[in-house]
DNA sequence: GCACCTCTGTGTGCTGACGTACATACCATC
DNA sequence: GATGGTATGTACGTCAGCACACAGAGGTGC
């Protein structure tokens, strides 16, 4: 996301951003939280969750390195109403919360990339929402397997069935057949947490519409 | 909404305002297409749907006089991701959206309350993603009506199953037996499309917990 | 080698919602 | 007062996902 800034407003913002870390199954906030920083993820995958209570959590949304973590700061607030989880472990660049209110501030084309990421994000939010109403675990998960290759950029990845429970906001059973079905069609192995996607065509047709729908938002004709 | 700017201001956005009544059914925009105006309901009640090829369409959001359609707009885009459908007729101001785009890049203030209003409806849409998945038909239509009845600001209006199950995205027979029970724990009554609250607090304890969630985001500490 | 933990796989009965079909009730109107 | 449209109520078989229980299978450490 930052790379989509004119070089000398990125030359700016570097000064208060520094490199950082993050590790599997952190939590970089709450909800309700206060938010301390924002992240812009590298290699590493955020995943945003609603935490409803009495249930598990349901994933909304995920941001790679197309996105930022902390994007109520730039609407005038600094409380999450999700829960931010690291769900790939990798660097990403951060700025702490006051400083980044301040650059937006004074900055149009800092602005326009971030109504344009939020744009995306509610979208992606929008379609998730109807996701979880209308479509069954099976394709659930390969269109998260799809979006999670996607920002990873490689076909493996280390995942549990009870890790991927709690993003579908199902049972890790649920997972488990799901996945056993995708690995009959040959679309995918699984070992021991160890996901390899063989057949990506076949797992986009396996995934419902909306991996597309999704995906265009982010790398579409406007992007 | 535009109560909440300062006098001055809003004597200045009244110049590009036009009042208009809108009609039970209208659709305002659809997904994917030019958004022509942003529109501010007064008693006016809009829903916002995500629209999936092959099956009904969801609502992931609900505005009333707290908030505004059209919210991309201020974003930089002018493309809408949702359908807004008017569910309650009544009247609202609009704007065409090249004045509108202009008023927000002159108006901090006016920056502001937008930024206020995406955050909750952000908050709402997510809410609405995890109520889907997991609360039962009977709780999401009690939170409906609630919701519903808080943006009238009446315990009656008319809607009739079908159109209450393409908002929930069930059938109209799964309305009918939520209803049927909702009217049996003496909640509502129902009469030919003629509801009626008759007992708030019982209807507020049936639905679920996502009713205060997202009206504690519109009314609450910060609002 | 044995204990222990993590991860995956399978089985059983239950339930909420689905798809479909049909029945009834009210209204308008000619 | 017969006709047709709209709105609601009921019934029945099916199915995805749930809760719970338990059985391997692989890895780690003592």
């Amino acid at each position: 996301m930052l790379a989509a800034l004119p070089r000398k407003q990125y030359q700016r913002l570097l000064g208060g951003l520094e490199s950082v870390e993050l590790t599997f199954g952190e939590i970089l906030h709450e909800p309700g939280e206060r938010i301390r920083h924002v992240y812009f993820p590298g290699d590493s995958l955020v995943s945003l969750l609603t935490v409803v209570e009495g249930h598990l959590a349901l994933e909304v949304g995920m941001v790679g390195r197309e996105g930022m973590v902390g994007v109520p700061l730039s609407l005038g607030t600094d409380v999450s109403p999700v829960r931010a989880l690291v769900q790939g472990a990798g660097t990403a660049m951060r700025m702490n919360s006051a400083r980044f209110s301040r650059e937006v501030r004074k900055s149009p084309q800092l602005q326009y990339e971030i109504g344009r990421y939020t744009r995306a994000l509610m979208t992606q939010i929008a379609q998730t929402a109807a996701c979880n109403r209308f479509h069954v675990v099976q394709a659930r998960l390969a269109r998260w397997l799809l979006m999670t290759r996607d920002r990873v950029g490689s076909d493996e990845f280390r995942l549990t069935h009870a890790f991927l429970g709690h993003m579908l906001g199902v049972r890790r059973v649920g997972v488990t057949t799901a996945a056993r079905a995708l690995q009959k069609r040959k679309l995918i192995t699984y070992d021991r947490g160890e996901i390899r996607i063989l057949d990506r065509r076949g797992l986009e047709r396996a995934a419902c519409s909306c991996y597309e729908v999704v995906r265009d938002m982010n790398t579409g004709p406007r992007g």
